[in-house]
Formats: C-alpha cells, structure tokens, sequence
RNA sequence: GCCCGGGUGGCGAAAUUGGUAGACGCAAGGGACUUAAAAUCCCUCGGUAGCAAUGCCGUGCCGGUUCGAUUCCGGCCCCGGGCACCA
C-alpha cells in the first residue's frame, strides 16, 4: 500500500493550502484503520452489491481502469450515504494470453509476472480511495479459486453438459503452435509471418446451446439493462423457426471417391440443410458444402481442381468477420443432389464461406432470393429461379439483384400462388410427411468451446485413460495445481513438456493415464467472480449461503466491449451453478451500466497508438479526487471520454475554489452549523436575494439528486460547481451583513456547503471528509445521511413565461405564480415585443403550455 | 459482410416527457492585482448582417410529421464497439 510519511494534519491547524497528497493519504488511512469498507451480511439493512469488472493485471492501471472503478465507487459510496449495506469488492481476472508474451519477453515466468503487476495495481487503486472490501480479494491464477471451476466442470462431465469434438483453431505450421485471432495478422502467424492454417483438433464444449431458450427469455427480465446490450444479446443468440430438410444424392459416390474406410462410415448419402425460408425451396439452383465436409473429401479424390481449392481453404482464418468479407469463392463437386420436392438434380459445389461445424456444413441456395447466393450464381453462371414475388404485384428483376422479401410464390409447382407464409408451411408439412424434412428451431449461438492449448491457464480436470477414455478428476483430487515454476521458452505450453504433470495413474482402472494439458477459456473464470466474492474464502464449497444473501450484484458496471461474450457467459454460468444448487437467483446482474471508452485525440487511447495517458502521474500531480472529478465531469459513463490535460486543471481549480471558500468563511459556517444542529433553517427574516439563493441550492439539490439516481454524474457536477459559484457570488453580502441578515447567511451558507460537500462526498470523497471534519461534523462523511430537497424552499412568487409567434422565440413575460392558462395567454399577447410580430395579422390558434410557454400562430 | 451504438460552438458537453439550443467546464481574447511572473478575480465568447435595438441562419446530410423537432418517422454519409482463441 502507498502510505504518506507524514501524520495527518491536526484538524484545528489553520490551513490555507489545498494539498491533496497530505489530506488523501490520510484519509485513506482513516479508511483502513477504521475498516471502513469491510462489510458482512446484516438481515436487517437493504444490501447493494455494487461491482465493476475486475481488471486483467496487465502491468499498471490505465485511464479506462480508472474510469470504470470511478463510476463503480461513486455509485457504491452513493448508495451507502442513502443507508444501504453496500458491498463493493475487487480482485484479478489473472490468467491470460498477455503473461505467457511478457514471459518470452523478458524470460519471467508467466506467475511471477502476473503477481508483480497485482502488487502495484492493488497499490494504485488503493491511492485511488475506492471503497473496496480488500478482505475479500481475489486472483483467479489461485489454486483455491479456480479448484472451484475444475469441480463445476466435472459436475457438468457428469450430468452431460460437456462434450469433446474437433473444431478449428488458427495453426502456424512453422511454429506448430495454435494461435489465437488476436495473433493473426492479415493471414500470417506474428511471429513468424508463416501463413496461418485451420486446423481440426479435439476440444472440450460446454452445452450453452441447451440453456439458448432461458438466456433469451430472461434478457426481457432484465429491465436494468442497456437495450443496445440486450439487442446485441438477442441477435447473437439468433433463435429463428425453420426447416430442417435432406437432399439425396443422385447416384451413390463412385468406388474411388469412397475413400478410406474410416471416411466411408461417416459419408451419407444425403446432405441435411436448414433453411429459415422454406419458401423459396423451389428456387433451389445448387446446394454448398464446407471444404471439410466428408462428401467434398470424397469428391476430391478424383477431382485435383477440387483438391487445390479444399486445400486453399485451409488457410482461411477462422475469424467470422474475416470470413464474411473474404472474398467468395468456390468449385463443383460434380456430384448433384436431388430436389426434395421435384427430384431434379442440383448441383453439389464445395464453398469456403460454409463452415464445418456451424451447423450441418452444407447450405441450400436460392439465388433468386438471397443476395450472397445470388452474388455466387452469377460469378459461376449457376441458375437463378424466381419463386416469389411481391405481394403487391410490382415486377422484380432477379436478373439485377435477389428479392430478399416475403411475398407470393410463382413457378412453384402446388405451391404457386400461395403467400410466403402460407408456403412455410405447406412445404413444411409436405417435408414431413415425406419423411424429408421437419421443422425445427434454430440457434445462432454455438457451443462454447473451453479448450486453449497454452500454458497460463486453469487446467482441464479431464484425466485420458487408454482404457476408460476420459474420466473427470475425482472431487478430493482437485484441484489440480497448475504448475507456477516453469521455464518459459520459445512456444508451446510448458505443462505439455512437463512429465510430473501430465503423467498420471487412472482414477477408475487405476492404469497409467494422461492429464489433459489444455486450460480453460480464461472467461471461465470471470463467469462467476462475482458470486466468488460473497464468500471467497469458502473451503468446502464453491459458495456457500452467504452467496444468497448478496447476489444478485445489483450493479454491475464495465466497458461496452463485454456486451456479448463476457456478460452472456456469466449469465449462462449463473444459471449452471443455481441447476446445481449454489444460487436461487436466475440472473447474476440486476441492473448493468456499460462505460464509454476513453479517448484522446479523437482514437481510442493505447499503447500502440502512443496516446495513453499515465493516470499514475496525474494522481501525483493533482490527486486522486482530481483526477475522479474530471472524470465523472467530462462526459456521461455511458459515452466516451475525451481526454483533456487542461479539463484536469479545470477540476483541479473547482476542488481548490472549494476548499478556499469553507477556511475563507469558516466564522460563518461554524456558526451556521450550531445553529441548524439544534433545528431547521428559519428563513422567516430573509431578504429576497437570501430566499433565492436557497431556492438556487435546492433547485440544485433536486436536479443533482436526480442526476445521481439517472447515473449522470457529470450533470452532478455541473450542479456542485454552480452552488461554488453562487456561493461566492454572495460572499460580498454575507461579509458585509450584520444582526438579522448576518444569522440568517450563517445558517444559509452552512446549510448550502453541508449540501455541496455530500453531494460531491461520492465523486470526491478525501477532500469532502476533510472538510466535514474541518467543520467539525460527528462522523465521517461517508455515512453522513443524504440531503433532501426542501420544497417549501422551491417555491416561487412568479414564473417567467416563454412567448413564441409561429414556433420563434419572440418575447419573455412573467405572471403570478399559478396563474391560469387565460391569464398566461392574455399576458404574452399584450407583450410589446410580442405585439410587434402579430400587429395587424389574424392569431388562428395559441398553444399554451402552462408555466412554460405560449405559442402564437398567425 | 452482419449486429449494436454515436455525430450539437474552437473543444468536452447540457437541454429529464416534442416546448427558450449551447447550462457547467476547457481554450481563446480583453481587463484588475503584481516590480514581474505564477496564482486569483472580473468581462466577452455559435455564425452572419448591423453603431445599436434587433434580424436571419444554425444540433452530420436529404426529406417527412407537428403550432413547435437536437428529441419522432423514412432514406443516406461518417466515426466507434462486437463478431465466438485479446481481455
């Protein structure tokens, strides 16, 4: 922890200086001493389990790390001044790609890495202020974290919601090593520039796709929750209602084309499509299949066209956005599949833009009424048919581009003339009762693949049997250690090198067996962190009842990047451990707030681009509650933040101008403070200039607090600043009054800085404790109650009223406060300036908008 | 390519439900204080025409709905996020 060397200055020393190093520091200390932020579960208070996305300890914290624990504390810290147990904790999601590149780098192994940056992360969020739990942190590279996961999975292996299959990875044949996309440039290997291969190779799955359904109900539960993110939820689990159909193949494979007898099983003679336009079925001009498909295999044998271009496709990354911008390309199979309806013959061609394993492999196409099928049937001169066409009747020229909508079937045998609705459905019907086809609901959303052949990870507590195949690892074998003392060297996983760690004995047969030497997906281990946190140090379950008392998190706060992957895998992983009994909730995350990237110069800051900005610096020069203010002021959390060095400056001197006000007019405040200690402000003596500064502070007040519960923080300070100003913009009269006035300011001002300083307590929390102290409140300002809005205060004697002449802004008027609509509309039409635009012309209509506006139309 | 956002002065932004466009802050210019500088304080600050009062124009572009549109609808342009092995 960064500590100051100094004794906190004494709080009656006169002080005239802010010094944000000196007041922080030990106000932190405070924190610590006091255990301020160590929380347990009390049945008797409202909790609010207040999280932000735990960091990857990439070496030191960068401005979108603060940002994020910046909205994340004010919203903890903001919650807890309104009398919730808040809990707010913080660890490490520290396993990951970026340890084991460090490791070659500068030959550190990949552990020790990883817990020097969580040393120094951990030391800049604590200078930061955040109000963390520290008892409760975690690093999921621990033994006794991720020993929690390995037991989940092997419950899952037991109640069949995990599977092994091939499925592609990015392969460097140089380096024969697999690559992440991320390591994928432009089709080559980064490293070694070795263009990069698909390769099939066995990995472990987990059945998401069993839960599609409930992840797609539940999104319209989670009314918390940003609609963008919601959408992109939905969209990418992509539930659609179709027909899954066969096509049979002409002629069986020829003897040669059979192949090996391993591959002579696996070859159908059909091929299985699935269509979410059974519709257009008729206007079938050809049908694709994936290069890895058995039957392109097969053809390629004795098709050397065939085989070049099954072999190009190999060197097809397997990105999806590299996929479906690259250019389409494909051969003829030679084979020819049968229509399912009218029996006539199709051609078979093997495509690179259809994916093995994404489904059957194999696509029917329609050119006539999809534009990728269309765009492929015209490079290849294969047959457009025209099946529907609009419903209004208008004429559609296939010849030019595909007519993509529903409309009416044409040239469809039985099927013409019906909508394309109601041939959905016949053709469905038909399919069926032929035996051909059924109807079938469809996801999107693939099984997630957990298998990554790298070293920093958690392992894969699958044990390899020659005998028993794979078999779990027993509970009270777990967990198994990842091995930290490695040599790092050159690529490849160590534990893959490593005999004392793969070699093993059977836990069923008790024969020489294998340890599996994949680790986990790294987004295993922020799937449920979270829930971790209730109860981290649990040593005989993975969560216990104290799980039950905090979870759901009821805010959950972390960059718009995790919209999909990281928030759905947590959602599913949620709903894994309450079918195993763990949790009652059926959501992990109540309510969501996705922050906006931090920019400078208009791009994305990072180290690549050399426009980062070292918040450690800033925190030294100006302080933490610096650095939080410009934050929170100079933009909305949602939205993205540019960086501004002279923004900075700007919160500096606003946290200057504060602390400069409460010493400057101390003998007026203190004063003030015994008085309202004792009751309520009595304004009953108050000059008008007094009675509207209160009416400014509440006004203030209410927006601020409205602001607060909208989560627009940088509105909240817009309003602290205001109440700075208009405290200073009465500073001449409270210095200057005397008797009356001068105990009626007193009251005032101390009422209008008790206001501002919890207001700002959230956002700024060292100098607000400072200065709650300076003037002498009981208690730290943390858990000082929050203001409330008087509205007496708000009351006004009149109102101005806005008077426009056809929607123009013409003229301003002021009636009595609750004047009625007549009274309004006879006032701004007897204004002057309002009198020169409607002079001699007809008024046809006034819109009157009670205490708002009035709108003359001539 | 597909899905989701965003676009308002010189800059970050505000306008809560369709009702005063630009609050608050930054930068800039002018002034006060100072031997000087820093710090601090005061004034001006969307464009344009005008001495001024004031007028006209203005929220990415084009069109629509409305008494009234930054806000709602349709079409486009540009920028950003995600696309399953970066986290």
């Amino acid at each position: 922890m960064l500590c100051a060397d100094s004794e906190p200055p004494c709080a009656s020393l006169p002080m005239t200086d802010y010094q944000p190093q000196e007041i922080e520091t030990a106000a932190q200390r405070h924190w610590e001493e006091q255990g301020s932020f160590r929380v347990s579960e009390d049945a008797t208070r409202e909790k609010f389990y207040c999280l932000a996305m735990f960091p990857y300890p990439s070496g030191r914290l960068h401005m979108g790390h603060v940002r994020n624990y910046t909205i994340g504390d004010v919203i903890a810290r903001y919650q807890r001044m309104r009398g919730r147990n808040v809990l707010q904790p913080m660890g490490w999601d520290a396993f990951g790609l970026p340890a084991e590149n460090a490791a070659l780098q500068n030959k550190v192994p990949p552990a020790r890495w990883t817990y020097a940056n969580i040393d120094y992360m951990r030391g800049q969020l604590r200078r930061l202020g955040f109000a963390y739990d520290w008892s409760r942190e975690l690093a999921t590279c621990k033994p006794d974290y991720y020993r929690w996961e390995q037991w989940l999975f092997t419950k899952l292996f037991a109640k069949g919601l995990v599977y092994k299959r091939t499925a592609p990875v990015n392969w460097c044949p140089k380096d024969l090593t697999v690559l992440a996309n991320e390591q994928v440039i432009e089709g080559r290997c980064w490293r070694c520039d070795t263009i990069v291969e698909r390769k099939e190779i066995p990995q472990w799955f987990m059945k998401i796709t069993n839960y599609a359904d409930e992840l797609l109900e539940d999104l319209n539960g989670l009314d918390g929750w940003p609609e963008a993110v919601r959408t992109m939820q939905r969209n990418w689990i992509g539930r659609s209602e179709g027909v899954e159909l066969e096509f049979l193949l002409d002629s069986p494979l020829s003897p040669a084309g059979r192949g090996a007898e391993g591959e002579r099983a696996s070859v159908r003679e059909s091929l299985t499509v699935y269509t979410t336009r059974p519709d257009t079925l008729m206007g079938v001009t050809y049908v694709a299949v994936a290069a890895e498909h058995p039957l392109a295999q097969c053809a390629a044998v004795t098709n050397d066209k065939l085989a070049a271009f099954i072999a190009e496709c190999k060197h097809t990354e397997t990105a999806e956005a590299v996929l479906e911008t690259m250019e389409k390309k494909g051969v003829d199979t030679g084979l020819k599949a049968l229509h399912p309806i009218t029996g006539e013959p199709v051609p078979i061609w093997v495509a690179n833009f259809v994916l093995m394993g994404y489904g059957s492999g194999a696509v029917m196409a329609v050119p006539a009424h999809d534009q990728r099928d269309w765009e492929f049937a015209k490079k290849y001169r294969l047959g457009i048919k025209q099946v529907i066409h609009p419903a209004d009747g208008s004429a559609v020229d296939t010849g030019t581009a595909a007519f993509v909508e529903t409309g009416v079937l044409e040239d469809s045998g039985q099927f013409t003339g019906l909508s394309s609705a109601h041939a959905f459905a016949a053709i469905a019907a038909h399919l069926e009762a032929q035996n051909q086809g059924r109807r079938q609901v469809h996801y999107r959303l693939r099984d997630w693949g957990v298998s990554r052949q790298r070293y920093w990870g958690a392992p894969i507590p699958i044990i390899n049997c020659p005998a028993c195949g794979e078999v779990p690892v027993p509970e009270d074998q777990l967990p198994v250690v990842l091995p930290e003392d490695v040599d790092f060297e050159g690529v490849g996983s160590p534990i893959k090198k490593l005999p004392a760690f793969y070699q093993t004995s059977c836990p069923t047969c008790g024969g020489p067996a294998e340890r599996e030497t994949d680790t986990f997906d790294t987004f295993m281990e922020s799937s449920w962190y979270y829930a971790r946190f209730a109860c981290p140090d649990s040593d005989a379950a993975m969560l216990d009842r104290r799980a039950n008392y905090w979870l759901p998190v009821d805010q959950y706060i972390g960059g718009i990047e995790h919209a999909i992957l990281h928030l759905l895998y947590a959602r599913f992983f949620h709903k894994l451990m309450r079918d195993v009994g763990l949790v009652s909730s059926d959501e992990p995350f109540k309510r969501l707030l996705t922050q906006g990237m931090v920019l400078k110069d208009g791009s994305k800051m990072s180290k690549s681009k050399g426009n980062t900005v070292d918040p450690q610096q800033l925190i030294e020069q100006y302080g933490a509650d610096t650095v939080r203010v410009f934050i929170m002021f100079a933009s909305p959390p949602e939205m993205s933040l540019e960086w501004s060095d002279s923004g900075v400056e700007g919160a500096h001197r606003f946290l200057k101008r504060l602390w400069a006000y409460v010493f400057d007019l101390r003998d007026v405040i203190m004063p003030g403070i015994r008085v309202l200690s004792t009751g309520s402000i009595d304004m009953t003596q108050a000059q008008p200039a007094q009675r509207t500064l209160r009416r400014e502070l509440h006004e203030l007040l209410k927006q601020a607090e409205n602001d607060f519960g909208r989560y627009q923080f940088n509105t909240v300070v817009a309003a602290c600043m205001k109440i700075v100003n208009a405290l200073y913009d009465a500073v001449p009269a409270v210095k200057s009054g005397s008797g009356t006035q001068r105990r009626v300011d007193e009251a005032l001002v101390a009422e209008a800085v008790s206001i501002l300083l919890r207001l700002l307590a959230p956002i700024a929390p060292h100098i607000t404790h400072h200065l709650w102290r300076e003037l002498g409140y009981a208690g730290d300002i943390l858990d000082a109650a929050w203001p409330q809005v008087d509205e007496a205060a708000l009351v006004r004697d009149s109102i101005d009223l806005v008077v426009q002449v056809n929607g123009k802004l013409r003229g301003r008027v002021s009636v009595p406060a609750g004047s009625d609509k007549a009274v309004q509309e006879s006032a701004a039409l007897a204004d002057a300036a309002v009198q020169r635009f409607i002079a001699g012309q007809a008024v046809k209509k006034v819109v009157v908008v009670p205490g708002k506006l009035v709108n003359i139309v001539i």
